[in-house]
DNA sequence: GAGTGGTCTAGACCACGAC
DNA sequence: TCGTGGTCTAGACCACTCT
């Protein structure tokens, strides 16, 4: 069950390996997004580990987001994150700080092409490998709010390719696990500001050349991967963003 | 030396009670910043805990950011955030990712006033109580970069409003320390976008009505009261920021 | 070598959640 | 009532830092 307790540490601490070693077992598969884990008495006596050594071990994976415990109840991989997320950066009329309303979702266009450079490096693809381009208007009560343009890696959401975006959810990150297998765990997000071209302030009924944020994400499954990046543009006047120093 | 171990937790648990009453004394000024605590044996046995659980107290210090460990050496109460880390929000001309250059500091005026009704509230001050207001120029290479503007609640920055600002460092925090004894702990900004005005613009060497972002920061001291509100504006096209979700 | 924080053990009991 | 994670103990030994 172990081939863990090796003579001495190699480099790192036992709680560490113990840690990777259940990292591993999650990305493989063994318990899917939303399961228990087994109890920590039972890792402990499986791994021949003190019950103390087995809970350092969870609450790495639990500061790194993948597991969640839950008092009295048990251990949980985590589901991912929503997407909804994006909403935190901005604030739109009627919609004070806390009330997040999940905006529609209108998938403008979707097409395959070979990848770019940048696109096969982010991704670890061979170069000119296909992916999939979709260009989304997101709005709120039928007020457009934020275009997106979103490049997804070609085998892994193939799925998608052949399936009518019709029927397609507001949130794309729960349908990515539903129909791809692909759990969503981290996002990176730059932001920068720029000027809508005609098309753009054309979709968002705003001037040519009105000041918009570029919101430039790159979104990551619970291996690490990059399986999603996404440029997201709206309007600057309604963009607030609060950060927290040390 | 205790009284701490009062028969049964009355809401909280005996590490949580331990950390509060380590803050207490951290606050109150037994150990100056940058300053060794006593080790972690000693506060066991004065606190008459077990190991295990002094630790568990102390991390939460350190997760609070009030504390700091040093494998090997001790454990010391931080020293402060220095201020520096306005830059991380632009990316300027010749000043690539991880070069931070501190940008040359200009006190344009400074003047006393009453507070606003929102100061005197964020201040915990009465209403019509006095507070420095600070108007600062920030240079890269004689280069106009940012425009601040400072308000400071006035008994506790009485030293600065007697004081000739042509002998003023750079870095605002760090003199706080050196001048007035206020440790600047945290601080929380708010990004958003607006517009230069006439004087503004002048003053960034930039046109009227060019897109700025706009930093609103609060800044707390050890003990968790905001002790400083800057407003900063800067070019829009020169901002980029990098966010983390999850 | 002496003192510090970091890791690990093997137990005990408590607080929460579901049945 | 039972199983879960949360708290706490009293030890042991390891790894880092300074003198």
């Amino acid at each position: 069950m172990s081939t863990l307790l090796t003579d001495h540490t190699p480099g790192q601490s036992r709680y560490g390996k113990l840690a990777q070693a259940l990292r591993d077992r999650i990305l493989q598969g063994e318990w899917a997004p939303g399961e228990v884990i087994p109890a920590e008495s039972t890792l402990a006596q499986n791994y021949g580990v003190a019950l103390g050594t087995i809970r350092q071990a969870l609450s790495l994976l639990v500061e790194d987001g993948v597991l969640q415990r839950r008092h009295g109840k048990g251990t949980f991989v985590t589901k991912g994150v929503d997407g909804a997320s994006m909403m935190r950066f901005f604030r739109f009329r009627g919609l004070d700080d806390g009330a997040s309303t999940t905006p529609h979702s209108h998938i403008l266009s979707s097409r395959l092409r070979a990848a770019s450079v940048r696109e096969a490096q982010v991704f670890s693809m061979s170069q000119g490998a296909q992916v999939l381009q979709l260009e989304r208007l997101r709005s709120l009560d039928t007020e457009p709010c934020l275009l997106e343009t979103i490049v997804l890696p070609l085998p892994l959401f193939g799925a998608l390719a052949d399936s009518d975006s019709h029927g397609w959810d507001d949130l794309l990150y729960p349908m990515y696990q539903e129909r791809c297998g692909v759990v969503i765990q981290k996002t990176q997000d730059t932001l920068s500001f720029s000027q809508l071209n005609a098309t753009q302030a054309k979709r968002l009924k705003l001037a040519v050349s009105h000041p918009c944020v570029l919101v430039e994400r790159q979104a990551f499954d619970i291996a690490g991967r990059c399986v999603e990046l996404r440029t997201t543009r709206g309007d600057a006047f309604s963009f607030k963003y609060t950060a927290q120093v040390q």
